[in-house]
DNA sequence: TATGAATGAGGTTTCATTCAT
DNA sequence: GATGAATGAAACCTCATTCAT
């Protein structure tokens, strides 16, 4: 219990340098000195600076893997599009209560090596293939117009990413509520039949940015 | 003229190497004996590590808002599509003309260190106005819809950055223009009168996938 | 504890090596192998070559300084030579101890670079003023001839410099009390008046060379 | 002759970068960008950095070897304080008429590395023995006191050297002539038997600093 | 288990010197 | 002879990792 508890310690910490710093400029003495903790101490939880990042990097992945659920068709249009912004919601929430693992995932754990870049890849390529089945199963039951579903999803997660990015740089946004309704429409209004679209567009208050 | 031939050639050499290797784990090292030059002559055309990266960023920056054009309103609602579609088309040729170099933007000048961290939001950010305008003008002229403009620009901005991320790294897409028009389409929908969108959808090739 | 040792012992393997090949000639690389010590350990304890180098400097420096009174004119004639030769001795007794140490004061430290010249000045000067006031001192009881002091103090000091420097390179010299004593008697008839310059000389073995 | 002339324009150039920077900091580009000449041209006239230092050390030291000439005894007493006093002059005109020459001499040209001291020591060594072999002359004509002749010698060069050294540096000082009259009485004063020394004296201006 | 001093590979940068034009 | 672009050895310093206590 008490290893446990000192590797969570570890983790937060580690988090937080990241996050500020970056992967490269956060040194392990940024780190230890965080945490109080010798040097060797770091060694007896973590393999290497690496093995710290790609934990901190598995348990944002899975945080985020564990809000997003396949939409189930069953429920009928309006369970579909509730289950659409739930999805959505949860990623965002998920992140917004912490924007040190925001910035982790969208600012730092880019381009800092083939192995990392891979890891997020396919993170986020099982991302697409979940929005692809639910744009699929969407189409089927004629919510969804014809479209390249690869494209779409792809539009999709990166509308996504994009304010998380800015959300984590600090850009002025509307207030997170009203920022996740206001990109639910912009991709109801992308992705659904003009009736469903008219619907939900209606339903929503309107910007005037 | 040959100084300048030498120096592009070095540029292209760390470019090529900066893509393949990201920022970091590239070294002048790397840099040098892929250009068969010696370490000395590389200090000769640049600075530093740093002053190499931040050229190349700056030249895919001036190659990018080389491409993009406020959007005229006096041509009309045509005049008004085309211009959307020549923008986004020209930011995808570019890109898609040298995959080094998009890779560059999108996946490796994120996160290394704060400077270049500003240089890339000053350069996103300028987007993000230029589409914000764009979008006001639509509205003015009743063809985009009301919406809050930012949060749609960077879901806009956000969608062509994952599609260059994904031709970046590899993902099966659909060839270039079919993949652009697509992705216009998905634009269109989110963002004009169902008038408009209905036209442009009418127009556009049923993807299936 | 432990530390300090190390710390000394790299300090001392530091001067050994300046003493040996001059600063710039001087390498970590010839430091930390004499001290068989990895590269990181040096910069564990110092900062830079810079500063092992002002450090022995410093330390030079100071253990000149505590061998360094004020001569006090109330102890009469006699009192005054005494203190006089007690300085001299004290400097000369400091530095023949220790050749490395004497050879980085009067052949290493000068014109390196403007901050260590700066140092080297100041403390040079700082002996002057205090060799300037003994001689006005000495002046006041008229001990001392009248004469420009600061010209007189310099060309003491210099005449202990260059001798120090002759026994840092290994010219052949008295043995150190001889030498001590004979330079002391040349200091005594360029400044003091006739009667007591006589009683010194008179005093001194004749030197025969 | 045009090869002498650029020969020597570098010389001139090298010896004011050298004075003003101090040998390690002088690099190859300050010598030629102040000589407004190509950097291959400096290597056709030298062949290193070192050398043109060494043969501009030559220089200096042929100057005031040129200036010091042995004390020829059979000119009488006045006339031998005459010779002395030329020399002591001699020398002090030469450096004090190129401050940027006796930079190079006392603060720039010690502890380089060992070759560059060799020479050094070589000079002051047959600096010393010309004033020894003076002061030998000198106690034959019984107008020096007996006395260690090397540590006097060495007393002697090392007020002359330190006076040189101020003057590079900047200290105040009396104008030249006034200072080496009052370091020439200095001189006597410890060398010389007292009637003379007082005869000297008594002639002199009494400084009262 | 915890510590933190020690390690040393490896990175960036400088600059005296060479050599093709 | 003159040029200056190119060279590459070598210097300093950092920091992730190890290991004796």
């Amino acid at each position: 219990m008490e290893r446990a508890e000192r590797r969570a310690h570890l983790l937060r910490c580690a988090l937080e340098v990241f996050a500020e710093k970056g992967y490269h400029a956060a040194s392990i003495s940024d780190i230890i000195s965080r945490a109080k903790v010798a040097r060797g101490t770091f060694y007896l939880y973590f393999e290497s600076k690496r093995t710290v990042f790609e934990q901190l990097l598995d348990e944002v992945i899975a945080a985020i893997q564990a809000k997003v659920r396949r939409i189930d068709p069953s429920r009928g249009t309006e369970g579909v599009l509730a289950q659409l912004e739930a999805n959505v919601y949860g990623v965002f929430e998920t992140l917004l209560a912490a924007r040190s693992t925001a910035r982790l995932l969208v600012s730092q754990a880019v381009g800092l090596d083939p192995a990392f870049d891979q890891k997020l890849l396919e993170f986020f390529t099982r991302l697409l293939e979940l929005l692809e089945r639910s744009l699929a199963t969407g189409q089927q039951m004629h919510l969804v117009l014809p479209m390249d579903r690869r494209v779409a999803s792809m539009a999709i997660l990166g509308s996504i990413k994009e304010i998380l990015y800015h959300v984590a740089v600090g850009t002025e946004l509307p207030p997170g509520p009203a920022m996740v309704a206001e990109l639910l429409r912009f991709h109801v209004r992308a992705l659904f039949v003009p009736s469903i679209a008219e619907l939900v567009q209606a339903r929503g208050a309107r910007g005037t940015r």
